[in-house]
RNA sequence: GGCCCCAUCGUAUAGCGGCCUAGUACGCCGCCCUCUCACGGCGGUAACGCGGGUUCGAAUCCCGCUGGGGUCACCA
C-alpha cells in the first residue's frame, strides 16, 4: 500500500450532518445507550441534519424482538425522533440489517473482487496452536496466516468439508483520525490484524454491516460509545475501501462518547439496576428529567446552569463540546435534576403524569371516578414540590383514597408519636367536631386546631399536629396537615382521629 | 502483555496562558422559613495526581512518570 492517496473524511458541518443511531437489540435499553441516542439526535437538531434509526440485528443469536420494541418505545417516550428508519422509513431502507442480506452480499462481491476480502479457514484452535508454536502470546490472535493462500490450498481445505470466513485484508498503513472528541488519534501500521466480516455460513458480521450501512445511508458523524474505540481503525480501512470502490464520497467523521460508569470503577452493568432505562421511568423519572440529566454526562450547557429544556440543550449542542472523561451515573443528582423538572410542569400536567403512577402503585382504581380525580386535581398541587420521582406520589397521596378503617399506620409514624398522643387526639377531635361542615376549610380548621392545641393546651405544633398528621395518613410526613383535613371531609377526618385514638387505646 | 483512551472538590462539570487566593450544581454540614416532609433563602465543607520543561506568567501548552479504564471474538 504505497500508492494510496491519504483518505477524504467528511466535510459535512450544517444541514448535511447525517447522524445515525443503530443498537442491536439485545437486553433491556441501558442509560448510555440512550445517551448515545440523545446527542446523535441534539447534533443532528442542531445542525439541521439528519437522524437515522437503523437497528444492527446480525447476531440471531442474542438478538430479540422485545428488545427490539423496548428500544422504539424508549426513543418515543424521550421524544427523540427520527427523520428516517425504522417505522418511518427512507431512501436508505430497510433499515434492520436482518433484512439487508442482499446488499451485503452485493457489497462482499465487490471488495472481494477487488482484493479487499479473501477466504480464511483457520479455526481458533489453529491459531491458538501456531501461536503456542511460534512462541507468541495467544492474545495476539489471528496471524494473517491464510492471506496468500493458492487456490490449491483452497481446494484441500474445501475437500475436508471446510467453509471459510471471509476477512478484510487490512492495508499496512497507519490508521488514524481526527476524533471529534479527542482530537488526533493514530492507530500504527500493523497494530490491527485481518479480521472476519462474513461468517463460514455466510452471514456479515457487525465489523462489515456497520460501516456498509454508514456508507449506504451517508452518514457523516458516527457518535458511538468509547469501548467501540479499538475497533475504529478496522473501519476506517473498510471505509477506504468502501471510498476507494465508489461507495460513499467520504469516510465519516468519528466522535466517540465517554464511558458511563457505576459505583466504583467499572462500566454501569447490564445488572446495575440504574443502567435499565425501564427502571428508571417505572420510578417516575419524566422525560425531560432524564434526558436532562443524562446530557449532564459528558456535556454542559453553561458554566452555571445544569437545569435546562430539550430545546436549550439543542440550540447549545455540539459534539466537540464533550468532554472525553468517563463520567460515573449519580442517582443522587439524576433525582435531584427530575424533581427540578416536575416543579417545571403546570399543575394540569403533572396531575396527568402522575395518575398512572398512581394507578399502578395501587392508590387509585384503573378507572378512577369522578369524586376520586377532583381529590387528585385538589390534591396535586400540595405534592409537586414534594416528590423527585413520580411513583412517590403513591406514598404521598394515597391515603386520600383509602378509608379511615383501612388506614395503614407505618411502623415510623407510630413510633414518632408521643406518650400524650391520646389526650391531643381528644383535643382535636374536640375542636373539630365544634367545627360545623359548612366551615371545613383549611383555614377554619387550622385556627380551631390552633386555638386548641397550641393556644389551648400550650403544645408545641410539632408535636401536636405531629398526631394528628399519623391519624390522618398514617404516615410521618405527608402534604400539609389542614388541606389534608380539607381534603378528606369532615366525616372522614373524625373517623380517622377516633381510629387513631382507639389504635392507641388497644396497644 | 500489545494497542488505545482518560486524569479539576466525594460526584458531574466550568476553565481552552494572565479575569482562578479555581466558578456552578448534586451530596454533605449549619442557619432561616415552617403544621411534618419537602420547596425556598443564606452560609459552610471540599479539587487542579506527581515530576520536569516552554513562558514574564500554566489548571490551561509539551515530555516523562504514576494511576485509572477499554480492547485484543466467526458479539456488537
Amino acid at each position: 500500500m504505497t500508492t494510496s492517496s491519504d483518505p477524504q473524511f467528511s466535510t459535512a458541518t450544517g444541514s448535511d450532518v447525517r447522524v445515525r443511531f443503530c443498537p442491536s437489540p439485545t437486553g433491556t435499553p441501558h442509560v448510555g445507550m440512550v445517551r448515545t441516542a440523545l446527542f446523535n439526535w441534539a447534533y443532528a437538531r442542531h445542525t439541521g441534519g439528519t437522524f437515522v434509526f437503523r437497528i444492527e440485528d446480525t447476531d440471531a443469536a442474542r438478538d430479540s424482538e422485545e428488545s427490539y420494541q423496548q428500544i422504539i418505545d424508549s426513543l418515543r417516550w424521550l421524544g427523540l425522533d427520527w427523520d428516517e428508519g425504522i417505522d418511518v422509513g427512507g431512501p436508505h431502507g430497510p433499515y434492520r440489517q436482518s433484512q439487508r442480506s442482499d446488499v451485503y452480499s452485493d457489497l462482499v462481491a465487490r471488495l472481494l473482487a477487488a482484493g479487499h476480502l479473501y477466504e480464511s479457514f483457520s479455526t481458533a484452535e489453529e491459531i491458538d496452536a501456531r501461536n503456542e508454536a511460534a512462541g507468541r502470546p495467544k492474545q495476539l490472535g489471528y496471524d494473517n496466516h491464510d492471506r496468500d493462500l493458492t487456490e490449491a490450498q483452497k481446494a484441500a481445505f474445501r475437500a475436508e468439508g471446510r467453509e471459510p470466513a471471509l476477512r478484510f485484508r487490512v492495508p499496512d498503513v497507519d490508521l488514524g483520525f481526527d476524533d471529534l472528541v479527542r482530537g488526533p488519534i493514530n492507530f500504527p501500521a500493523g497494530s490491527t490484524i485481518d479480521f472476519v466480516v462474513v461468517r463460514p455460513n455466510g452471514a456479515p458480521l457487525y465489523t462489515l454491516t456497520n460501516p456498509v450501512d454508514d456508507a449506504l445511508m451517508g452518514v457523516t458523524h458516527v457518535l458511538r460509545g468509547e469501548d467501540l474505540l479499538s475497533s475504529t481503525p478496522r473501519q476506517v480501512a473498510l471505509h477506504r475501501a468502501l471510498v476507494e470502490l465508489g461507495v460513499e464520497p467520504a469516510i465519516p467523521r468519528f466522535g466517540h462518547l465517554p464511558y458511563v460508569m457505576g459505583e466504583g470503577n467499572k462500566k454501569l452493568s447490564k445488572r446495575d439496576p440504574e443502567s435499565n432505562l425501564l427502571h428508571h421511568r417505572d420510578r417516575g423519572f419524566i422525560p425531560e428529567g432524564l434526558l436532562n440529566y443524562l446530557s449532564l454526562l459528558g456535556w454542559s450547557l453553561s458554566a452555571d446552569r445544569d437545569v435546562f429544556s430539550r430545546d436549550e440543550m439543542v440550540a447549545a449542542f455540539d459534539v466537540v463540546d464533550v468532554n472525553p472523561n468517563p463520567a460515573r451515573f449519580d442517582q443522587k443528582k439524576a433525582d435531584a435534576i427530575n424533581a427540578d423538572h416536575i416543579r417545571l410542569l403546570a399543575e394540569d400536567d403533572f396531575g396527568r403524569r402522575v395518575l398512572p403512577y398512581l394507578i399502578a402503585g395501587g392508590a387509585l382504581p384503573v378507572e378512577p371516578n369522578e369524586r376520586q380525580l377532583a381529590t387528585l386535581r385538589a390534591a396535586v398541587p400540595l405534592v409537586q414540590s414534594r416528590v423527585t420521582v413520580l411513583s412517590e406520589a403513591v406514598g404521598m397521596l394515597g391515603f386520600l383514597f383509602a378509608s379511615a378503617d383501612a388506614l395503614v399506620y407505618e411502623d415510623d409514624a407510630l413510633a414518632s408519636l408521643k406518650s400524650d398522643a391520646p389526650q391531643v387526639l381528644a383535643a382535636g377531635l374536640a375542636a373539630l367536631e365544634a367545627l360545623p361542615e359548612a366551615d371545613w376549610r383549611t383555614e377554619s380548621i387550622q385556627t380551631a386546631l390552633q386555638a386548641a392545641l397550641i393556644d389551648g393546651l400550650g403544645l408545641k405544633p410539632r408535636i401536636a399536629f405531629g398526631a394528628l398528621r399519623v391519624a390522618a395518613s398514617g404516615r410521618r410526613v405527608s402534604p400539609p396537615l389542614f388541606e389534608s383535613f380539607e381534603l378528606l371531609g369532615r366525616e372522614e377526618t373524625l373517623a380517622r382521629l377516633r381510629r387513631l385514638a382507639a389504635h392507641l387505646e388497644q396497644a
